[in-house]
Parts: C-alpha cells; structure tokens; sequence
DNA sequence: CATCTCCTATCTATCAGTAGATAGACGACC
DNA sequence: GGTCGTCTATCTACTGATAGATAGGAGATG
C-alpha cells in the first residue's frame, strides 16, 4: 500500500523531529503505524534508506512552503520565518535537518550528507531573496536557534522573541 | 581514582556534543577512558545521572568563560561569541545543551531540565548584560544556530557570518 | 609492629531487553 | 501464475544495568 509508506514516513519525521536519529527504532514506527517492524524494512530497507526518504521529502516540502508563502505576497523573511513558525507551533517540533545536523557525529554519512545539503540550499535561495545577500546565513542561523531554544523551553513566544528583529 | 571520573566526564561530553544522548553508549565511554563498563556504571549508576553531571559541569564552565571573557575587556556580546566559536573551533563541536535540547523528546526529563537550565540562565544573563534586554533571545538563538549550521557544514567561517552583525 | 576491618575502584560474568535486519510463508489482487 | 504487501519467526549484536569477586589502601585495635 502507498499508504503504509506515506504513514511511515509520517511517524519517522514525528520521532526524528522529536528525539533524533537515534531516539527511535523501526518496531516504533511499526507500532505507529500499525504494522510489524519487518513490514517497515520492506518499504525501507535500511534505517539509512528511511532517513534519507524522509529528509528529502522534508527538504522538498519546506522549500515548496516557503515559495508558497512568498507567492502569497510575504517577504522571504516572513515567509521563512512563516514556515519554521508553524512548524513549531502545529507540531510543536524541531526542525528535522536542525535535529539531524546537531547530532552529525553519529549518523551515517548519507544522512549527515542530507541535512548538510538542506543548509545548503537555504542559505543559497536566501542569498538570492534578500536584498542583502550576506544577510542569509544570520537569518538562517537566527531561525534555527530559534526554533531550538522554543521547542527546548516549550515556548512559542521564544521564538517570536528571537527573530522580530529579523525584518 | 578521581582522574577516572573526570575522564568518564570528559568522555561523555565529547560523545554528547557530537552525537547526542542516544549516540554512545557506557561501553563506548569505557573504552575511550580504559576500564570496563561496570566502572564506568560504579561512579554514575544510569546514564541519567551521568549526562546530568556532564550538563551541569558544562553549563558552570560556559558561564565562568564567559565572564573571564568579560573581565578581560570584551563587550558582553563579543565575550559570548568567542566562548561559542572557541568551543567550535577547539573542539569541533556543537554546544552541549543545543545538543540535547534538539532532541528534547526521548530524553530523561532529568536531562532536559538540564538543557532548559542552561537555556532560561543563558537569557538572564544577557538581559542584564545588554544595553537592550530584549534582544538578549535574539542574541542566544543567532549563536546557537550558528554554531548549529558551522558545525553541521563543517565550516568554521558560517558561524563567523552568522554572528558578525550582532555587534 | 601486626592484624583486622572497612572502603574504593576495578574486574569478570551475566542479565533481560531491544536494536537493525533477514528468511520464508501466506493471502490478495491483476 | 506472478507480483505486492504483510506476516511470523528468528538471528546476531548491542544496550543499560547488576551481582559477585578481588586487589589495594586507610585507619583503628591489639
């Protein structure tokens, strides 16, 4: 079923963003979804295969938010900041690539390689959208750590706090 | 042997700091120090314990550097950043509490009240240090996002670009 | 001084539980 | 009949944790 990988790939971004790459095991998503574990290693092979899955289809749908907030008429600030905003507020979670790339030790290179390619083209797209190019890194920069310190403090206002200066 | 305990510290901290919580386990530390993992288990029974020993011996040393930073002169703005790019630059390393705060969920709520402590002291201190307090969140998250992206990337100079224009 | 006792720090050995992963069988569907 | 998706059952490796033994030092007692 489709919908068995799409449910799979639903409760391992939920636990990565929660705790990790390590903070959970394939008969956790298994119980999550309502399957046994070694239905889980046919759709993913390898907890390598899964994680590289679900980065990707994070990366993709953060970067197709953010163009769509802009479409809408926010600035690219208010619209990055739009997105990592409702991601923390709806899930109350991390950023995926945040929680990934802090505990880059530890993780198969593939995965470290993801969340390393999803700063990367954050930081390019932002140079292109800021009127300032040499702004991005500190605007990116500023929303990760916010999004950490409010998700740590269990406090939205946290990161409000952080990044209205941003513009 | 006292050197034995500060080992196992010393150890663990640099496991934490690149890998997270989930990402050693008491035979990795054993084996880094040199003993067995039942001593390592003899001076700090569970993991809990241990990881809430190394949080808090990181957090003192955090904010005794940055006040010798200060008391040699620095602003406190530059005395913060050069703890944060020290850290990164010596040791290659995320700070300790980022670490643990990304993966909030799936740690001992022990540990993650250690994270938050270091979090909510962190924004005290720099509302009294700074000419304007409010900015005291924008200045903690900018530096934990940056060291977050230096280090996911690799690059030293990311954090340098994050952070020059915080003054 | 010699001995006895206690404590510290470590070891070996082992536990139950869980990790990621695989093989092979079963039914459903085209 | 073949493919797809799931199952049961199992494997090996590793996890945090504990039990019990041992060596060596500190300090008191005789």
């Amino acid at each position: 079923m489709l919908g068995t990988e799409q449910a799979i790939l639903d409760a391992a971004e939920r636990r990565i963003r929660g705790g990790g790459y390590n903070g959970f095991s394939f008969r956790d998503l298994a119980e999550d979804v309502g399957v046994k574990s070694a239905s889980v290693h046919y759709h993913f092979p390898t907890k390598t295969d899964l994680v590289v899955a679900v980065a990707r289809r994070y990366s993709e749908r953060f970067y197709e938010a953010v163009e769509a907030l802009k479409s809408d008429g926010s600035s690219p600030i208010d619209a990055w900041r739009g997105v990592f905003r409702e991601a923390l507020r709806v899930d109350d979670q991390m950023c995926l690539c945040g929680v990934l790339g802090a505990e880059t030790n530890g993780l198969p290179s593939e995965v470290a390689n993801e969340a390393r390619a999803f700063f990367t083209r954050g930081i390019e797209v932002l140079s292109l959208e800021l009127d300032e190019p040499s702004r991005a890194v500190e605007v990116f920069a500023t929303l990760e750590g916010a999004m950490l310190l409010a998700r740590s403090l269990g406090d939205v206002a946290i990161f409000d706090q952080a990044t209205a200066h941003l513009g």
